[in-house]
DNA sequence: ATTATTTTTTAGATTAACCTAAAATTTTTA
DNA sequence: TAAAAATTTTAGGTTAATCTAAAAAATAAT
């Protein structure tokens, strides 16, 4: 079995992986963790003698098969309790990441398999992320990022790509919630930032930072 | 914020004062815990100095009010989890003990409260133990064990003091489960072993240890 | 293509929680 | 009540995960 800490590292170097697609600096995975590069050599050094990552000497890291399978386990277990919390509990979304990160560490495999159950199976999580499967498979999903509209075009929000509550109770302010449907009216070129229009005509002016974490589809 | 293993010391002491009543010997706690004696001293020094028990050299431990209410709360936390996961999720009886031992130290006030909101607010556990209330009162219960009812008396079985799952697999297997009445038919003054018998009319054999670890009401 | 800068690793320490072996204290027993 | 036994504590060590400071390697810049 891994720690705790292990499996924070294996989640943090499968996040980090997904951006870049290739190999993990050691740098990156000591900001995402919060803790300094020479410790983080450490705990490389640690996961690559249990053969969850393959790590050469300055050159950076990537997860096994087995790191990866794990890693993908906890997002699945991350993400279902967070469903609970949302669904069953009545916690907002800009509220259950830090509860998430704690649950996601209990050990039982028959408790994520009845959790999956009790909230219906659910395909994704209350920020719009896919929730893998059993067996490790996440669907696909064609989330583009709202930045990326053109003008004129419209799409339903569908997800975020930051998840702290900081930037949802921001969003929530705007009332730019999961489902809503806006239309792209203008970008800015100078500072990147844009405007919408929601069904309701009303608009709403966006930062390119904001605008570039809210993920929609159509 | 105290760390998983001092709340595990707590527990166990807390756990010990209650069958004892007085101060909690070191070899007792060491027992509970699984560590060796030695060890023990080592956190029995550090508790004292959270303030969390009163230790006094070769004299043994007793809890502060603060401790007391801390080791209450976790208690607390792991039957409300219990409840979840036998009458939300399915488990038996059995097999929550272990998982809620994980459960119970999720760190969130809100997340318990809402857990306790969205069970109903139980009373009881699945094993019959009451749950404290959020300011960490216990409503009185007035369980005596079976092994003390008078030949021809009879109890609702409302309780267990041992929660290993082994013990409850075999109290399944005869049918020995929460509310079903029994009337003391016989006790052997041998081996303290007694006979029941449950309101089919069938009769059920048990030895003063099983007979001692369950609780009647009646 | 050397030097300068950044990144990464090694070396040596620290803290929490554990251990064994030995010493100190308390309790039991003869 | 003095010796024997049991309990508890101290002393000194280990492991996991962290740290700082310094060395080594890779990358960038002149």
């Amino acid at each position: 079995m891994n720690s705790f800490t292990e499996e924070n590292y294996l989640k943090a170097i499968y996040k980090l992986s997904e951006r870049t697609a290739g190999m993990v600096s050691t740098n990156a995975i000591s900001e995402e963790v919060s803790t300094r590069a020479a410790s983080v050599t450490d705990m490389l050094k640690k996961l690559a003698e249990k053969g969850l990552i393959n790590y050469v000497k300055y050159q950076g890291v990537s997860l096994t098969a087995e790191g990866r399978a794990t890693a993908i386990d906890i997002i699945r277990k991350h993400r279902l309790w967070e469903v609970f919390l949302v669904n069953k509990l009545g916690f907002g979304w800009d509220e259950v990441h830090d509860i998430a990160e704690e649950l996601e560490h209990i050990n039982s495999g028959k408790l994520i398999d009845r959790l999956d159950e009790f909230l219906g199976f659910p395909q994704l999580d209350p920020h719009g992320d896919p929730i893998p499967t059993r067996s490790g498979k996440f669907r696909q999903h064609d989330f583009i990022k709202l930045s990326k509209l053109e003008a004129g075009e419209s799409g339903v929000i569908s997800g975020v790509s930051d998840h702290s509550s900081t930037f949802l109770i921001y969003l929530e302010r705007l009332s730019m919630v999961l489902g809503k449907r806006v239309t792209l009216l203008e970008r800015n070129e100078y500072d990147g930032s844009v405007v919408v229009e929601g069904s309701g005509g009303e608009k709403i002016y966006l930062s390119k930072e904001v605008s570039g974490n809210i993920l929609v589809t159509n």
